[in-house]
This record gives structure tokens, C-alpha cells and sequence, in this order.
DNA sequence: CCGTTATTTAACTAATACGTTAAATATGCA
DNA sequence: TGCATATTTAACGTATTAGTTAAATAACGG
């Protein structure tokens, strides 16, 4: 994976016991133990896997007595969807339908 | 980079060189040498980058005499941009008015 | 068939990713 | 202080990634 912010995000998101974490977080904060409970990996692969989400931007951190928070982190969803965005026009569904009227429309100039 | 599908999805976008074909390749099909004529790494480099782009479902190829072309797929675009959209009311501006909204409503409930 | 062009495969290297276990660190509390 | 709990860091193994150069393959055109 490279280095720039936007590689970072999208390695990050590459790993689906990452993505776990997200969606576990999108319903609230969580320790790193609550977080680790429904994976058979350990503890410091969590840690390291919320790491990694944190230097993407995609999770922030705050201590709170010996307890770590992680909470999911609104930016680099968003700057993904944007980045999505310039695609959009290759499979957006209603601009199918307008291409394929003016395949149409063409179609009707032909013989 | 794990083997499910939005993984390598993601996985394959995580390089700035596969995101900068595609990008090359929103603006039509094209082949191999096209496309690795912006960039200073060889060109069995760019044929690999091909293939994860391909095993990604990002991107179709056909052959054609000895050129092999390259073009866009509009469908793991779809899927990462739905796969975004359970995220979207933790960034969405709107709804973030919303929820302004709802807190000053809150506030005003207050002495 | 032969030479040229386009592309891939093979073989290799270096760096990174992801996991492990053991030890270190941080904090709360008796 | 000292133990318990939560989390991170260290040290390590292995797999994957991304690049290289050299050789192989594919297809055209004289």
C-alpha cells in the first residue's frame, strides 16, 4: 500500500476484519477488548488492525482510566464517496437508462 | 489483502497507479502500452497492476490482433459505493443539519 | 518463414502486511 | 506498594505485494 491519505483509506478498508470494526463502531464506541470479542484473533492484532485505522483517519482514539475508546471517524467515508463520485456516471443506473435512449434516438437516425 | 470480493476490491484500489489507470480509463478503453506510457515503472509492472484490476472486476480486457485493450467495469464501483452508503449518516452534511437541529430543539427544552 | 510489435511469464529481490507469543506499560484500587 | 485489568510494544515467522530484467508467447505483415 502506498502513502498518500487516499491509499491508506482504501488499504484499510481492504481487510474485512477492519471493516468488522467499522460496522461494530458505526453502532457506538468501543473498547479494544470489546472490539477484539468477536474475532479468534488476538489482542494485539486488534491493536494493530485499529492502528492502521487510525492513521487512515477512519477511527479516533481517547483514553479514559486504562480503557482505550475507539470511535468511527466521518472524513475519509466521505472523501471515499466523493472519490466514488467521478465514477458514478459509469454505472449510475438512471444514466444507463438516458444512455440507452440516446442509443436509441441514434438507432433511429439509421436506415 | 484478503480473497473476498469487496476486499480485493478495495485491496486494488489501495495503489495510486491502479486508481490512475482507472482514471486514464474513464475516458475510454485502452492498451496495455497506453496505458503505461504515463508512468516511469515497467511494463510487466502495469500488466500485473492489469490483472488485479481485472481480478478485482474493475476492468474487462479483449484481445485484438496483438493489442490487448482494457476497459472500465462499472459494477465493483457500484458495489463500493453501496458499500459506503451504510456510512453515509456519519459524514452526510445534511443530515448533520439535522441533527443540529434536533439538538437545538433539545436546547431550547433547557432553561 | 522472419522480423517487428505487444504483452505476459519466469525468476528474483526488497518491502510490507498480518499473525503469533512474551514482555512492557498504563491505570485503578485495596 | 502491589495486584488486577487493559492495551501496546518487541521480536519473530510467513505470505503477499510491487518492482526489476530477461525470456517466452502471440499476432501482424512482408
Amino acid at each position: 500500500m502506498a502513502t498518500d491519505r487516499l491509499s491508506r483509506i482504501f488499504g484499510a478498508l481492504a481487510d474485512p476484519t477492519r471493516r468488522a470494526i467499522l460496522a461494530r463502531l458505526s453502532e457506538g464506541e468501543a473498547t479494544v477488548n470489546e472490539l477484539a470479542k468477536p474475532f479468534s484473533i488476538s489482542l494485539p492484532a486488534v491493536s494493530r488492525h485499529l492502528k492502521v485505522l487510525e492513521a487512515a483517519g477512519l477511527i479516533s482514539r481517547s483514553r479514559s482510566a486504562q480503557w482505550r475508546t475507539s470511535r468511527l471517524e466521518a472524513a475519509p467515508l466521505r472523501e471515499v464517496t466523493f472519490y466514488m463520485e467521478k465514477y458514478r456516471r459509469f454505472w449510475d443506473e438512471s444514466l444507463n437508462r438516458l444512455e440507452q435512449h440516446l442509443e436509441l434516438l441514434q438507432d433511429e437516425d439509421k436506415p
